[in-house]
Parts: structure tokens; sequence; C-alpha cells
DNA sequence: CGGGCACTTGAATCATCTCAAGGTTTGTGG
DNA sequence: CCACAAACCTTGAGATGATTCAAGTGCCCG
């Protein structure tokens, strides 16, 4: 008895059928048969500690891997050594997708704090999806969503002043952490001032007037990455007329 | 005899099989087969004028379509009435793959000039992905590679100044033009300098100086739309190092 | 031929960047 | 447990590239 519970309580613990995050991620929809046969391919490799590389531009796709806990930054270099920072990934969220498109990673993924992820090789898993249409169109559903979702990132960057750009980061985080049972009024960013500004298109020296200007306007308030949304309707206005907020959760 | 060539001729005229573009669109790696059935589905209504509506943001996403000849932009509004322009779309792309997050349409995408498309039911498309794991693949490969697209234009938003962007911007134009097998050389844009400044994140007065300064410079020949590339090594310095030149074609 | 639209060019302004210095937290080794 | 170094963040002042506002040109279409 104690055989089984030692053998099965891993396999429990990490089932996707158990996972608090099944809503988000590539489960989502799935009966329990399908959900099982997803099971079987995933692979749960050890804990990266902050800064080691989940992939890195140049590697073979050979998996796409869901977030379970902690987060991810992934980033583009240039031959000068210099990063571009194209997004932030929280638990739930996909990472590799755009490498589909030659089987080729063309960002490195780093973990910004100890974080843990699914690892679903993407042959056996697109062999699964050609004979479950649910996990197909799921699939389609996931790359629709991060190709939309790219789009925003994109208006965002357009001809948004500072402060607009900081608000809208700030409230896409805040909805994405809620979305996860977090608070949506309150939380810790896992990433730095450099890699706020870098993402944002702006420096390191804008982003932090820009917290310090909204603190001063009693919009937030800023205790190093420690973040409370204060007036969340006068965050919303910082953010420009574009942004149209999804979850007006206040929990 | 007359009466089925008749019949015949726009289905030939109009076949994937017998498409130029067949190999950067939709059928690119089926056998015959299975082509012939993806053609079964393929709907080519009547060409749009420059300013016609292929669909609008907000619209149920009904058809996926592909770029048979012409061009798109595609933009999103904010509720003030300002747009952001998100990407051009030559002939072979494909547009309104953002709508398969939730089935609706995120952008409005309208002609830039007299442009023709052909027009793929999604929900007929999906059926039969599921049934062709070759075109499923395909599927997968494009929504992979257009996710990689939006992500190099992310980058381009980051922080380059006026001159890698629009340098950037003219370099990848000509490789998709010579993908096409138009010159790289020398070419026509379809949108006005509003446009091209509004992608770029730049204003329209910020983007006519920097065409004159590398015209000045010896770098193009501007005569209104009519680019000439005269000087591409210097074209590719100008956009920066991080861009990389995947096609030297000089045609 | 004339009116309108797209584009170019110039001058002044402004937001952000750059450079520079100082402060605070975190982690590490003594 | 303390001291020190490194990393991270804040703030200020001056420089700069892009924007704004404004005027003028030339091409296209009716």
């Amino acid at each position: 008895m104690q055989k089984t519970k030692l053998i099965d309580f891993p396999a429990i613990k990490t089932a996707c059928s158990k996972c608090s995050l099944q809503q988000l991620c590539l489960p989502q929809g799935l009966n329990n048969a399908d959900m099982e046969r997803l099971e079987r391919l995933v692979k749960r490799p050890r804990p990266l500690h902050r800064g080691e590389y989940l992939f890195c531009q140049g590697d073979r796709l050979k998996s796409l891997y869901a977030v379970r806990s902690g987060s991810f930054k992934s980033y583009c270099l240039g031959e000068d050594g210099s990063e571009k920072i194209l997004g932030f990934h929280l638990p739930g969220e996909l990472l590799g997708l755009a490498g589909l498109g030659d089987g080729e990673h063309h960002a490195t993924a780093s973990a910004l704090d100890t974080a843990s992820v699914c690892a679903v090789p993407f042959d056996r898993l697109q062999e699964l999806a050609d004979h479950l249409p649910s996990l197909n169109h799921q699939l389609h559903r996931i790359m629709g969503q991060r190709i939309a979702r790219d789009q925003e990132a994109l208006m965002l960057l357009g001809d948004k002043s500072a402060q607009e750009r900081l608000a809208t980061f700030l409230l896409n985080i805040s909805s994405r952490f809620a979305e996860r049972g977090f608070s949506a009024r309150e939380f810790n960013l896992s990433m730095s001032r450099q890699d706020i500004a870098n993402y944002l298109g702006l420096t390191l020296e804008t982003v932090s007037r820009t917290f310090s200007q909204l603190q001063k306007d009693g919009v937030l308030e800023v205790d190093r990455r420690l973040i409370r949304i204060v007036d969340r309707g006068r965050l919303t206005d910082a953010a420009g007329a574009s942004f149209t907020d999804t979850s007006s959760a206040t929990r």
C-alpha cells in the first residue's frame, strides 16, 4: 500500500487533470480520456533557477513548453549582444510556438525566478493532434490567441507615451495574475526595471521615473517590485483610449 | 468542345495546383490529391477595390483568406477612431489567423489597391485538416511563421531609430517581393507614407524626411512610391546590426 | 483645367535618452 | 552575524531625435 502510494503520489500531483492551470493551458476543453492521452506525453523536467535557459535561439525545436510555476522572459539577441525582450510568460502559458514555422527556436527563454514547466515533445504532440481533433482545435486556438497577443504588444509600441506604455503593461500583468487566481490589485513583478524598459521600448530611467510619477499621483503604490494599484480607473485612463480592460476584477 | 473549354477555363486558371503562389500559400507541401480536396473548399470572391474591407474588427470569423493579387493592410481601431496598422499582406500570405483564438476578427483588413483573395471557410478547413495531417501540419507551420513575423515586427519597434526602422522595412518588403518573383531592387510601394509611418511608429513627416535623406546619401532612388535600392549594402547597414538579410537576391 | 490629396521641407518644441551621481537591497564570504 | 561588493533602482541636468505646426509643391482625377 505504501508502495503504490509512493508511486502514484507524484503522478497525481502533476496530472493535467488535477492541475489548477488546466483552464488556461493546453488541456482546456479536452475530455478526460483525451487529457489522459496528452498527459502521457508530458515530461516535467527539474525546476529551473533564475537565469537558466529553457531553450536558446537557434536550438532545434524539440518540445513545446507550458509554464507550471514561476515566470520566463523570451528574447532575441542581436549579433552585437543586445537583447530585445519579446514577452513575459506566466503559469499556464505556452512557450516555443514561434518555432513551429521552421522547426527552430527564434528566441531564447530564460527563467525570471525559480520556475517549472511541462514539456511536450513536439512530434508526438503533433501525432496525437492528428488523431484528436479536440486537441488540434485547442492548439489552433492557442496559436490564434498568441498571434492576437503579439498584435496587442505591437499596438503598445506603436505611438504611445512612456506613461501609456507602462500603465498598459501593468493592467495587462494585473489581469493575467487575476486569471490565475491572484490579486489583480497587488502583485510582485518578477522582472527588473531594465527588462520592463526593454520590453516597452524605453530606457530603464524612463521606466523608473514613470513609476515614481504614477506613485506621486496616487495611482500606484510602488515598493521596489511590489506594485499596488490604488486607483485602477486613473491607471486605465493613463493607459490611453485604445485599451479595453477585459477584467474588472478588484480582488 | 468550346463548351467544356468555357467551363473549365476559369477553374483551371484559379486552381491551387496551377497557382504560382502555391509554394508560399496553404497548399505548400500537399500532394495532388490533398490539394484537390483543399481546392474544393476554396471560394474566390470578386476582386476588391482600394479601400474596400475584406473583414472588420469584431466580425465573426467565417473564413481564412489568402491574398491572390494586390495587397492589404490590417489594422486595429481605437475607440477614438485612430488606427494602428499591424501589418501589410502580399500575395500568398494568409489573413485572419489572429481570429482563431476566439473566433472573432481582432483587426480590420482593407485593400491597398485592387486585390483578390481565396477564401477558405474556416470550419470546413478545420474539418479537412482533421483528416489530412499534411494540411494540418502546414497550418501549424504557417501560424508559427506568422508568430515569428509578428515578433520581428516587435523588435523593429523596440528601440530603433527612424532610419533603422525604414531601412529594415524596405529590406523586408524587398525580400518579400523577391520571393514572389519580382525585383528585389526596384518596386512600387502600395501603401502611403502615412501608412508606413503608422506601421513603423513614426510620423508621416519623419518617414518623408528619412526617405529624402536615404536618397541624398545615394542609398535609394525614390520617385513617389517607386523605390529603387541603389546600395543594398549601405541600406543593410542603415537597418542596424540585428537585421539578418536572408535573401541576397539582386535581380 | 482646376481642385484635392499626397508628399516634401522648414523651424520650433518636447519627450525621451544619455550621462552622471547617489542610494538601497541582496547575497556572499569572512 | 557582520562587512563588503554587486546588482538594482532612483533622481537630476543637459543633449537629441522625433514631433508638431506651418507652408509650399506636384501629381492625379474629375
